[in-house]
RNA sequence: GCCGAUGUAGCUCAGUGGUAGAGCACUUCCUUGGUAAGGAAGAGGUCACGGGUUCAAAUCCCGUCAUUGGCUCCA
């Protein structure tokens, strides 16, 4: 008999060999019918395999991040089944469970996958599926499985094998398919109860573009019908939430193919939109103690040859422009630190200068890869909320501090609740990639690390995402989509006041040098507003929207009457317009409602005879009458609110 | 840059070799109304661009450009 102890701490004795959805049978049936993995002492283990030792045991169901791995990593080897049993030729590679379902990387030889073929490959994954072929694992020794796939020539398994141990090589089968598999899957097939491939894409054999390139099939499945239907519908609704599609719709941007690939075009609203956010922005910095700086949007390529950012990416800048007769080269600014390092050795700086904080909305042009544009999330000219914190070490710590409290704060006041603080540290296997000494990477580090415990941020570690000049803590918020994207960054850099040669007098009258702190709370104006728009559906908070009040004339006779209403809504300082157009209120309402307006105004003979005007609330519906002089304050405390 | 997909009116899209289409938006006229679509008429396109096949190409083929889903990259 065995222990078996589960996670509420609570007992019971099997005998040895049950398995674990034996287990889930004693405490009911729909539990058994539900596990699709398990746990035991926190070891993956096969649901349907013999459990020989007391323990503690876990049960994941479709609920369970392990049990949607699960189910996913299963599907993704009926994947493979599918692919090579109507692609026989096909070299198999890997198939990892994803976020959204899984994918396999196949090598297709001649043969290519189009999205035509993809309801031929579901229509064959589920008549796989529905044999419930049961998955069963065993061990092999590292010389069979190298032999295996030596003689079934695919250099990609043998290369994986190569890379394991000897005794630690299992294989998993299902019905007549066979794959090198660490193991973790669902019992059997039979619980794949929908599939949908989702894409064909390209993938280079373990991510590095010199080797070659793969076929990536992407798909998901699901142990319910309807739960596929709700997948495609969420993928539906998210492609209304796109920056792209409601950037267009409110008339916030554009791109043109004659100005350029990745060159955004910020339309009226969109430029004023982006104004009402600089100027929030530079609110809060002339509070913290900024200082505005204004740099060129070029400069002599010997500044980035200094900085290092030349030998790093001048392959990813824009070529240099060549003056006529000197031959002197500059670069199209690729970013501003060099710039901030410069106005820093404008003048000898004391002790008593420090911490100098200077700030500025600089434009920036990269040479991004032409199949990396992506609306505003990824273009090749943007503007960062940049900033450059030139301090002393002691005290780096509280200045690194009081920049996550601005990021925290932008974060709040729009709302971004779901965020990922990522600490982003050397690569530690190859510090080639960085310059500067190690003791101040680790100086480096060490502040980042503490300044965020002592934030109290929850961060995830991710080794080699560090700045080549120095370690950062990113804010990445996801997109409609699921797509993670980097938003605030606070970097700090002990190496480019070392190149720039930066110093200050301290109090022993010696010279030092000064840490410097890089930080963008947005990030990129583009990327900021692109997910901000995708976070809000276009509904943006009251201080920012373009039209926070639509008036509504009930017919043209009361124009006249709305006309003076919006001056003293102005005269309020409030954003609103008039719809003058020769239409019934109910259209008028519609369209403001399909506009995102937050307020609107409807005026006709009852409000103007009775001096209250009516008012609606977008998405609510009618909220009663009001003194005018009520509702601007309504809708100014609003406003206060949402900025505090 | 690489692998796949897409490109028709301002927008969303239909159109599989034989005269270029719809809805919305737009313009004009009628209508002057009460909380999510009033009516009529009109205007609007070198079917991304360049070549080819054909009596005939939006449609088939090749190339280019742009967009897009991924991969690689991301100061």
């Amino acid at each position: 008999m065995i222990n078996i102890t589960f996670p509420d701490g609570n007992q019971k004795s099997f005998e040895a060999g049950v398995s674990a959805i034996d287990i889930a049978k004693s405490i009911s049936h729909k539990l058994a019918k539900e596990v699709l993995s398990a746990s035991l002492d926190g070891q993956t283990i096969e649901p349907g395999a013999p459990i020989n030792q007391s323990g503690n045991i876990k049960l994941f169901t479709w609920n369970d991040k392990e049990g949607k791995q699960a189910f996913w990593h299963s599907s993704a080897h009926v994947l493979a089944q599918t692919i090579l049993a109507l692609y026989p030729k096909t070299k198999l590679t890997i198939g990892p469970p994803i976020d959204n379902g899984f994918y396999y990387d196949v090598d297709l030889g001649e043969e290519t996958i189009h999205e035509a073929d993809f309801p031929k490959l579901e229509q064959k994954f589920m008549e796989l599926a529905r044999q419930k072929a049961e998955f069963k694992m065993r061990s092999s020794k590292k010389a069979d499985a190298l032999s295996y796939y030596k003689e079934k020539q695919n250099p990609y398994k043998v290369e994986l094998i190569e890379n394991l141990e000897d005794g630690t090589i299992t294989f998993c089968d299902h019905s007549d398919f066979t794959d090198l598999c660490r193991g973790g899957h669902i019992a059997n097939t039979g619980a794949i109860k929908a599939v949908k491939i989702t894409a064909a894409a390209g993938a280079y054999w373990r991510g590095n573009e010199n080797n070659p390139q793969l076929t990536r099939i992407y798909g998901i499945t699901f142990p319910k019908q309807t739960l596929l239907e709700e997948y495609l519908h969420f993928l539906e609704e998210a492609k209304k939430r796109d920056h792209r599609k409601l950037g267009k719709e409110l008339e916030l941007f554009t791109f043109s193919q004659k100005v350029g690939q990745g060159l955004p075009l910020w339309l009226p609203k969109g430029a004023m939109l982006r104004e009402r956010l600089e100027n929030f922005l530079k609110t809060a910095q002339k509070k913290a103690g900024y200082l505005p700086v204004i740099s060129p949007h070029i400069g002599n390529k010997d500044l980035y040859v200094c900085s290092g950012h030349y030998e790093k990416y001048g392959k990813d800048s824009f070529q240099p422009i060549t003056t006529p007769h000197e031959g002197e080269e500059f670069l199209l600014k690729p970013m501003n630190c060099p710039h901030h390092c410069e106005i820093y050795k404008s003048s000898p700086r004391s002790y008593k200068d420090l911490p100098l904080r200077l700030a500025e909305f600089g434009t920036v042009y990269r040479y991004e890869q032409s199949g990396e544009l992506h609306g505003l999330t990824r273009v090749r000219g943007f503007t960062q909320d940049d900033a450059h914190l030139f301090c002393t070490n002691d005290q780096v710590k509280d200045e690194f501090k009081d920049v996550i409290d601005l990021v925290l704060y932008i974060f709040k006041t729009l709302d971004f609740k779901e965020y990922t603080a990522q600490i982003s540290l050397r690569d530690p296997e190859d510090k080639t990639k960085y310059i500067g000494e190690d003791e101040n990477w680790e100086k480096a580090e060490k502040a980042i690390i503490e300044a965020a415990e002592e934030k109290g941020l929850n961060t995830v570690i991710e080794y080699g995402e560090a700045a080549f000049y120095g370690p950062k803590l990113d804010f990445m918020v996801k997109d409609a989509l699921g797509r993670s994207w980097q938003l605030g960054t606070i970097q700090v850099d002990y190496n480019l006041p070392e190149r720039f040669e930066l110093e200050y007098v301290g109090a022993d009258n010696q010279k030092h040098r000064p840490v410097m702190i890089h930080r963008a709370p947005f990030g990129s104006m583009e990327r900021f507003v692109a997910v901000l728009l995708e976070h809000c559906e276009g509904k943006f908070p009251l201080w920012l929207v373009h039209n926070q009040v639509m008036i509504l004339p009930v017919s043209d006779k009361y124009n006249d009457e709305a006309q003076k209403l919006l001056k003293l809504l102005n005269y309020y300082d409030i954003r609103a317009l008039v719809d003058e157009r020769s239409e019934k209120v109910g259209r008028k309402i519609r369209d403001a409602e399909l506009q995102k307006v937050p307020y609107m105004v409807i005026l006709g003979e009852k409000e103007i005879s009775s001096g209250k005007i009516s008012v609606r609330r977008q998405g609510q519906g009618d909220l009663g009458n009001f003194d005018v002089d009520a509702f601007a304050k309504l809708v100014t405390e609003e406003i206060e609110k949402e900025l505090n």
